[in-house]
RNA sequence: CGCGGGAUGGAGCAGCCAGGUAGCUCGUCAGGCUCAUAACCUGAAGGUCAGAGGUUCAAAUCCUCUUCCCGCAACCA
């Protein structure tokens, strides 16, 4: 089984750009994992609980509960309107996932992975949070930012993670993949060298912070975020679920590594330090670690970061509305390298959208149609004689097929997208060479003219079934026009020359991708 | 010497890990075609691969140093 989780998305706003692109991302691995044939499960959801959510929820007037119910809507709207089709909804608040962390909770403090200390420190009032030696200003002080700083003392619950950053650091290094891009692991690798004897805060005091995970033993705390948050990806897998919980038989879910798709900003510390050093305090064992694929963000067009003061944000909700859903996934996926940064640029989705989908796809897609109908009465024949130029067609197809299968075990969704679109330039320039529509006139060349145009709509099939992981309703339509439904349901190793049968009758041609058009607005 | 990423024709990127004529898309210019969503095809111009040094028969690619840009600096309880 291929257990792929996304970070859940924490319900204080709205969804963005950026939480756009790893669900789509999430969306797409997923797809292509079912297209290999493999069994899939995809989890994700949203952290509901925190001092945000509390205070955000008290300054509107209302219970904080109304509030998260509200905001998570935004977000399961948002997945279902961009086509991300998920089997697991984690939301932090549901009574099965809150069970399970105390749980885990009690049996860590059992094991003797918890205990209690009191912590002196700088205290902002207004801020209601502790300061650090990296709040200071320039002087040293602590600015007017922070209200009134009171020195206070505090007790709090703790859990030994510097027991096992040791086994940490030697399961890292001895396991090439357990991060994506191999250069995060350097990084966190540099950065848990410098963890030395630190353990982690587990608990908030009550009068702090309300609206979170009550601990077990402790009725004066609630558990800190990440023990919180993190414990999700197991929860709703259904690890220690009662057996009439409705959640997935966890050993079945977790019987591989799970892949952790997650931003860069989460990883160190928490994905990579403390994710990794709480399971294996609860005994999981390093083959049972999941891998983390950490993908990088989009900036704005300078290359600045997307945030509510420049004014730059993008809401995915807009780019839908104006765009199509077809359009803003291809570009999520087409205008970044997996794990790197990339500007993001309404000109490039628009161009990348009327260029590869609509000019090169759509239009390969929609001559081919055309002449079949004008030049065969709708029928296609594969049983002609082949000349050189239908077998560099076939070879093109087959080494498009490697391409992308290579790019995809890799999560390099552009670059497979790239293949793709090579052999729809080559079909182009196929068919410049061949001109069916010239042979088409001398009755002699009939069967020629068939077989140029089976090797266009056989190209078109492919492709369909290849992209279908990025863009589902585009292979439906396909599939439609091709009048070939088992389209929608072949996978990877199906894809063989033929799939169009001898004498099929093909559909009529209808536009798929209608050209985007930007009205100038000066 | 804090850590990591990046610097490749006008723009955006690939190539670098496993050295061997610098590639893709867009844009520009000149042709061609007409089956097709004013789509398609061919050709051309344009880069001393940030700079310096080193290794090598050979370096965008490996090593060292420098400059510039970006992000992070985790114990914030």
């Amino acid at each position: 089984m291929f257990f792929l989780t996304t970070a859940i998305d924490y319900t204080n706003g709205s969804p963005h750009f950026g939480h756009a692109y790893e669900k789509v991302l999430a969306d797409v691995i997923i797809r292509y994992r079912r297209l290999r044939g493999d069994e899939a499960f995809f989890l994700t959801g949203v952290d509901q609980h925190g001092q945000k959510v509390q205070q955000t929820a008290e300054k509107e007037g209302i219970s904080p509960e109304e509030f998260v119910r509200r905001t998570t809507l935004k977000f399961s709207e948002l997945w279902e309107k961009l086509d991300v089709k998920y089997d697991g909804w984690a939301e932090t608040i549901d009574e099965r996932h809150k069970s399970c962390v105390r749980g885990i909770l009690t049996e860590l403090r059992e094991n003797g992975q918890l205990y209690k200390k009191s912590h002196n420190g700088h205290y902002s009032v207004r801020q209601e949070q502790f300061l650090g030696d990296r709040d200071r200003d320039d002087s040293g002080n602590f600015g007017p930012e922070w209200g009134e700083v009171i020195q206070i003392e505090e007790e709090n619950w703790y859990f030994k993670l510097s027991e096992h950053t040791a086994w940490l650091k030697g399961f890292l290094e001895s396991t090439a993949d357990a991060i994506l891009p191999v250069f995060r692991k350097s990084e966190l690798l540099n950065a848990l060298e410098k963890n030395t004897g630190i353990d982690l805060c587990i608990s908030r005091p009550k009068e702090r912070l309300r609206w979170g995970i009550e601990l077990p033993f402790d009725e004066d705390y609630v558990t800190y975020v990440w023990f919180d948050a993190l414990i999700n990806y197991i929860s709703f897998a259904g690890y220690k679920a009662a057996p009439d919980s409705g959640l997935p038989d966890f050993d079945k879910i977790w019987s591989s590594r799970p892949v952790h798709l997650i931003g860069k900003d989460i990883l160190i510390p928490a994905h990579g330090i403390y994710w990794f050093c709480m399971l294996r305090a609860m005994g999981f064992t390093d083959a049972q670690m999941p891998q983390l694929l950490v993908h990088g963000f989009w900036n704005g067009l300078g290359g600045e970061k997307m945030s509510k003061s420049l004014g730059n944000i993008v809401d995915p909700n807009e780019l839908a509305a104006k765009f199509g859903v077809e359009a803003l996934r291809y570009y999520l996926m087409r205008d970044i390298g997996t794990g790197k940064d990339a500007n993001y640029d309404m000109d490039r989705l628009v161009m990348l959208y009327n260029t590869e989908l609509a000019n090169e796809l759509g239009n390969l897609c929609n001559r081919a149609l055309n002449m079949s109908q004008r030049f065969t009465g709708g029928i296609l024949t594969n049983t002609g004689a082949l000349l050189e130029e239908d077998l560099a067609v076939q070879t093109s197809l087959a080494e498009t097929i490697k391409a992308y299968q290579e790019a995809m075990d890799e999560h390099e969704i552009s670059k497979a997208l790239e293949a793709l679109n090579r052999h729809v330039s080559f079909c182009n320039g196929y068919a410049e060479r061949m001109k069916p529509w010239e042979l088409n006139k001398d009755p002699e060349q009939k069967e020629r003219v068939a077989t140029i145009l089976y090797h266009f709509a056989e190209s078109v099939a492919q492709i369909a079934v290849m992209i279908s992981p990025v863009l589902p309703e585009v292979t439906a339509k396909l599939a439609e026009q091709l009048n070939l439904p088992s389209l929608t349901s072949i996978n990877l190793a199906g894809l063989r020359w033929g799939l169009l049968p001898d004498g099929h009758p093909i559909g009529k041609p209808k536009p798929v991708f209608p050209r985007i058009i930007l009205e100038e607005t000066a």
